[in-house]
DNA sequence: TTGTAAGCGTTATCAC
DNA sequence: GTGATAACGCTTACAA
């Protein structure tokens, strides 16, 4: 019987009670073909009987192999974007038999740093990391026992890493060219905080614009709306306007939705555009378009690169390697059985 | 300089590098009084040159210290349900300064076996389960060397221990109640596989009813929908019956999402009532009652629970605890600015 | 076929 | 103040 609540039984003890060395009972356990078929029942026999389980931490130790250990450090796992990369990183650890730690930062940047740390020190093999920092030298591997790291989402800045990320700029382009191919040319632009992502996706709107020769009225333009409440109250101010805009390009999903709140709400009806796609966004009654993009992809991708730099496949002076996934347009276009207003 | 691509260093070689013995090293670093103010600093100089960090694990196993480390293991994180359970999770343990590793099991029950086995044997010090099998003997610590599980959003059977779930059959009759109250009687019911969740809810469907002395046509009763697409086609099929339902309870969000879609399709309008809120569920035109519930404090209080296990505060034969967390029904009614049909 | 010694990286203990 | 020794739980190498 296990001790019900103490220690774990341990190899020493399952060797005492068969009345046989620690050795003899390592090697039983292993079926190593050495040790007489009868012993090695009887060790199996008291193994069961004792609830014994191999500590692999200290297995690991002896052996020097690695823990099989992946680190994951993400923004907001509340973020259905940042769940579904978590997947895309957990079925690929799994299917070569690695185990997820998961961290959530909050955007922190202390905290992030503090978790890398962490993880680092409890030899993790490897990071994928979706950095709130401007600069990711606490991510250098020269700092964290050679542990490699991938970005995702973001890439680096300050250190070499790999990193994988989406295609903010080209798909922010073309829905914002979507929308002027459609006539409307008085555009606003939402979004979250300006970090990275959003900072990109507002180029790429910007440089439309630019090259069309149209003016971006920086009075359209607000960003720094976390959830969909706030994007709400920001469309809604932009509709008021004197002369509000005639369509809307939304940086991620939530301003979208915001922004759709306010439409509905003022009884209004403009264009909008956005980056994310989600659930009921072909059913709104309103003219869509939407950057749509696999973000499992995004965890798969950083996973396959974090594997090939751990297991050495991959040289590790190799220069960093950049991939960006593409995105997609998407025109839902206005619904047929609503008639907004 | 850190190795570039070798082994981690080890207190060994930092003690070698400034002259000194490894004890006097570990000492230093750990800011014990008793080593020089000078060696200290010379100590503590190499490892930041070297690029040292402890290594956690081979620390832990000399002082017997427990990992630090807590398993979750859910069925599938890219439902919005299961990653705010995972982040309740993570923020009670981060907390406390653990980890959490995370597994997804996809509800096989052979994996979800194997991979509680593997998180006991890298000694996490305890493990929330979202369990795919009818069955959970195989969570009995008794088998992972005593390491306690709190099983989340289905109760545990063939074992003990504690538990955090939803009142599905509350809720579930809540909104059932409602749409009677509303004057629909000819009610369907559609939801994923009845695993625990959709037959308590489907339960408290079926009880409501009884007592309501209304019959429940078993033909208007259809389970094993998993996606939207499915809960879509499921309904448009009940929406083509000759004697159509007047009103749809769906026990989860994907189905209440599928069924709304059909509705619009056919250019219908029913009533619907739904076990999850979601997105925009305010919005869609339809006399639409939500049974609404905190998911992110599931994974919270089944973590306070494992902790209070762990930490030993509370007594290992304490009989299991069950913590039934409440419903909220929510009437989002019929919005005004879209008449469907 | 089985046992002994040594060591993975770290630290408590006792000696110097 | 500092260092040798042993040990955490396990396994490889060598001896019996």
């Amino acid at each position: 019987m296990p001790t019900g609540s103490g220690s774990p039984t341990t190899l020493r003890e399952v060797a005492a009670h068969v009345g046989v060395s620690v050795m003899t009972a390592s090697r039983a356990l292993q079926d190593d073909p050495r040790v007489s078929a009868q012993t090695r029942a009887r060790v199996h026999a008291s193994a069961r009987e004792l609830g014994y389980r191999r500590n692999e931490l200290a297995r690991s130790l002896r052996l020097g192999t690695p823990t099989g250990m992946l680190g994951l450090v993400v923004t907001n796992l509340a973020n259905p974007f940042y769940s579904e990369l978590a997947l895309g990183v957990e079925t690929v650890a799994a299917a070569r038999g690695m185990k997820v730690v998961l961290s959530n930062t909050g955007d922190d940047v202390d905290r992030e740093q503090q978790i890398v740390q962490d993880l680092a020190d409890w030899r993790v093999e490897g990071m994928i990391v979706v950095s709130a920092a401007r600069d990711h030298s606490h991510l250098d591997p020269h700092r964290l026992n050679d542990i490699p790291t991938v970005l995702a989402v973001r890439p680096p800045t300050g250190i070499m890493a790999d990193c994988v990320m989406l295609d903010d700029f080209g798909g922010a382009s073309a829905a914002t060219s979507r929308l002027l191919s459609s006539g409307y040319r008085r555009l606003g632009f939402l979004g979250p905080p300006a970090v990275w992502t959003t900072a990109e996706r507002l180029r790429g709107f910007r440089a439309v614009l630019a090259e069309a020769d149209t003016a971006v009225d920086e009075a359209l333009v607000r960003t720094g709306q976390r959830d969909v409440r706030a994007a709400e109250d920001a469309a809604a101010e932009l509709l008021r306007l004197p002369d509000p805009p005639t369509a809307l390009f939304c940086a991620n999903s939530r301003n979208a939705i915001g922004a759709y709140r306010a439409i509905r709400q003022m009884n209004t009806s403009i264009a909008l555009a956005c980056f994310d796609d989600f659930e009921l966004a072909d059913m709104l009654g309103v003219p869509l378009t939407v950057v749509t993009y696999d973000p499992h992809e995004i965890g798969r991708q950083a996973a396959e690169l974090l594997l090939s730099r751990i297991s050495g496949t991959t040289d590790a002076d190799l220069a960093p390697r950049r991939i960006v996934l593409p995105t997609t347009l998407v025109d839902y276009g206005r619904d047929l059985t609503t008639a907004a207003s």
